[in-house]
DNA sequence: GTGGTCTAGACCACC
DNA sequence: GTGGTCTAGACCACA
């Protein structure tokens, strides 16, 4: 369980917490029914607040990618849990464009992107299908 | 010159502006030396504050897509102007994995990402490699 | 005697036990006179602390749903308990009309929300009058 | 705009205020496009923390009720947001029967019941299409 | 011990 | 002006 967060990044502390659970996750490093540190742990080992660590866990919780126990702790949810938000697709389906465009102009080739992505999809490996 | 700006985005509105002058660009809808619209005219056709238009310009400038000449106004820049910052190619990296990511638990397959992707390229034609 | 608890839930473990077993009176599955299972016996049958099935017991013993002998065990009560608290009314009222208009949300019509309603008083077949 | 907080109730303040707000909405006291109080305006009025009116409100964007535009405000959606969330609807047919199994025990007859439900649907009027 | 809620007060980006 | 994030510190219910 080795976070790694970054105070300078524009994106929130939260996000990143999610980001990096749901990344792990997809690669099968956090498995199923697996238990995440507590809040106190993770806030006291990140040195950030308990209130930032708490927030990303109640939105993992949401996204169906944890459970939370009253008094015994937060875990992996058992099942991979896909939600098929229209407004999440459309959202990703834009920032993907963007994404291609930025690339493009810092000199990316279509190649070098592909590449890029299959490098991601072979690092979650199999668990793509099964987790 | 059409312009597609959404306020209920989290997107900040300057950047949606910087987007979608890059994107035009890219399908070579914008070409080399066409003239904009002034930051007047655009923030009152678009109905938004001057000051978020002359952001977004300044923006772009200075990222070498547009020009400002003073007393004509600004144009799209005669050559396209790739940016090799090794910082933003990492920052790129980043926010591909963690779109892949975020795609798989939104329940789009690997084929649809790749079907999207050849879609944004065939959109900018052979503006990728020549432009 | 089965119990369905499940501790992923928001509602507390032991409100659970006291939705159960009011709801198993009710249905009439649970007779009046008939015997529970111990504090002991039903927590480690649940694998559940047995101060959480004790609390329960006792908030069931408060509303007169069971009673418990010293030295003989708990049971049902004999005659059905009702209790005519107007704060609990109002309480009530509050809440379905809440939950009508988060069902609303949900894209659930009046008639599929009265049919499930007619099913729940299906399941408790003639007790709801009578018991 | 009138908000009724009681901070003795045992749910929570922000759950009071989406419950209130989706209530209005419902009821078509509150309308489509409408502007909302702003989190400090709100949070003084109540006299309650801005945080407290922050949440609400992010988990009423969330939900599709409002909408938040950065630098103006938040307003309530354009159109209505159903959400098919099938955790969800599986939770309201819980928490229904609970309910009518709770007023079985508090004395409220089929018939009652049935009378408050509909006077909430009339309450809600023709809003329920064609908000 | 666990997470959930709330307050007070600060700082920031955006418009 | 707007909302969003983060911190510090408190209290509570639950197991």
């Amino acid at each position: 369980m080795y976070f790694n967060i970054d105070p300078r990044k524009n994106t929130p502390l939260y996000e990143q917490i999610i980001h990096q659970v749901k990344e792990m996750c997809a690669k099968g490093i956090l498995l199923p029914n697996e238990k995440l540190p507590s809040v106190r742990e993770l806030s006291s080992q990140m040195v950030i607040n308990p209130n930032t660590v708490s927030k990303a866990y109640q939105e993992l919780e949401r996204q169906g990618v944890i459970v939370t126990i009253r008094g015994r702790g937060t875990f992996i949810s058992e099942e991979f849990h896909q939600t098929y938000d229209p407004r999440l697709v459309e959202k990703l389906k834009q920032s993907l464009k963007q994404m291609i465009i930025d690339s493009h102009y810092a000199g990316i080739s279509k190649e070098e992107l592909t590449e890029w992505i299959e490098k991601v999809y072979e690092e979650m490996g199999g668990n793509s299908d099964e987790n």
